[in-house]
DNA sequence: CCTACCGATCGGTAGG
DNA sequence: CCTACCGATCGGTAGG
């Protein structure tokens, strides 16, 4: 097994170590990996630090790159915060797509908010509902809460189409939205992949609590 | 009724502005009570603008002082910080000590959770739930950290409690807990004294939302 | 409680 | 993609 594994990835010799953490697969697509991989590395630095505690010098070093380097591919460090929160909400976006499969109000609700957290329980994207809006620009900002609103009205438009279809009882879909999210939310500030639960157990347990609070 | 409290309040003319905004009262405890009026301005402060967008200049600019006073009340920014979370957790202290007047277990949970999302939605210590714990020293983010924790031990023994005396459904005590402190410490997120629901009016709600998802 | 002032950090750029 | 470097901000202190 080990001598095997040994022949068949022969891996290069590398005399500087890893660079861009090995996300340059392809050819032709290179430099979107490259961006991304810098998001993803920034993404888990600043959660793991904080925003204003992680340098741009140290995201560099986490690529084996130098700061210079950074500015082919983001703007400034608030440009790098915003798109960490611009794939954050894609992950969102991709969340509600899966969604809309389910047949109830409730059943798109539970596929939905199920899918969110195993993106945000595996993705490092989950920094950014932590991360303070403030650390971007004042039009940034509003970029990212103009599409956090827009998820926040079709959050509570599947509440009002689970009361109208009667897989929902009466609730003011506001608050309950307000309720569930802030709980969701919440999951990256205590969830660990090394701890004893994995994120689909966390996703079970808290679509558990959500569908008792909601059913008619 | 203007003519007489333009009589009554003989407010003395001020050449530069209210120091301490005006929290200064009896003789004795003035420095308790420039202690406290600092860490509430700069817990707004924090909250509105971000803990490093915030500079001590600033935080003494809004008690009509200069950076160095404030070192007088503390020795640091992230001291300054960590007197904020201190503050908030005596919050919740006390409304532990509200809750415990209840009969069941879901009972004392209701009871501690309203006055603690009472003292949330009125108080400035709703920073403390949002701020990042690395912009404080490691010992001091780790002092923070265990009276977090006892808390959350605290909760879990109230769901547990209610499990044995027959007013909660038999639930996973950690996850439950998680669960609705997400969701109630998230409300400093979003609401506002000058939005359409006073604290009151949420805090009722979620308690509705929590008994339903706990309650047999 | 204030007037200066220092020192370190760090985002960003020049220029190649 | 790197070496060097600038400029501004800001926490903290001296000294009164």
């Amino acid at each position: 097994m080990s001598a095997v594994s040994k022949t068949v990835r022969k891996s290069p010799p590398r005399t500087r170590g890893v660079r861009w953490n090995d996300a340059v697969q392809s050819r032709e697509e290179r430099n979107e990996a490259k961006r991304v991989a810098l998001i993803r590395a920034a993404g888990r630095a600043f959660k793991a630090k904080g925003f204003h505690n992680t340098s741009l010098d140290e995201v560099a070093a986490l690529l084996n790159l130098t700061k210079p380097t950074l500015y082919y591919y983001v703007s400034s460090k608030a440009d790098l915060l915003y798109q960490c929160h611009d794939y954050a909400l894609d992950l969102g976006e991709a969340a509600f797509q899966h969604g809309q499969e389910g047949r109830t109000g409730l059943d798109k609700l539970r596929r939905t908010l199920a899918k969110y957290m195993e993106s945000m329980t595996h993705d490092f994207a989950a920094y950014s509902v932590l991360s303070d809006l403030n650390d971007m620009t004042p039009a940034q900002k509003r970029a990212i809460q103009k599409r956090r609103r827009e998820f926040d009205t079709r959050f509570r438009a599947l509440v009002s189409e689970g009361m109208a279809d009667g897989s929902i009882r009466e609730v003011d879909p506001m608050l309950t939205v307000a309720w569930f999210m802030g709980a969701i939310n919440a999951i990256p500030r205590w969830f660990s992949e090394d701890g004893p639960l994995n994120g689909a157990q966390v996703a079970d347990a808290y679509t558990d609590l959500l569908t008792r609070g909601l059913r008619v």
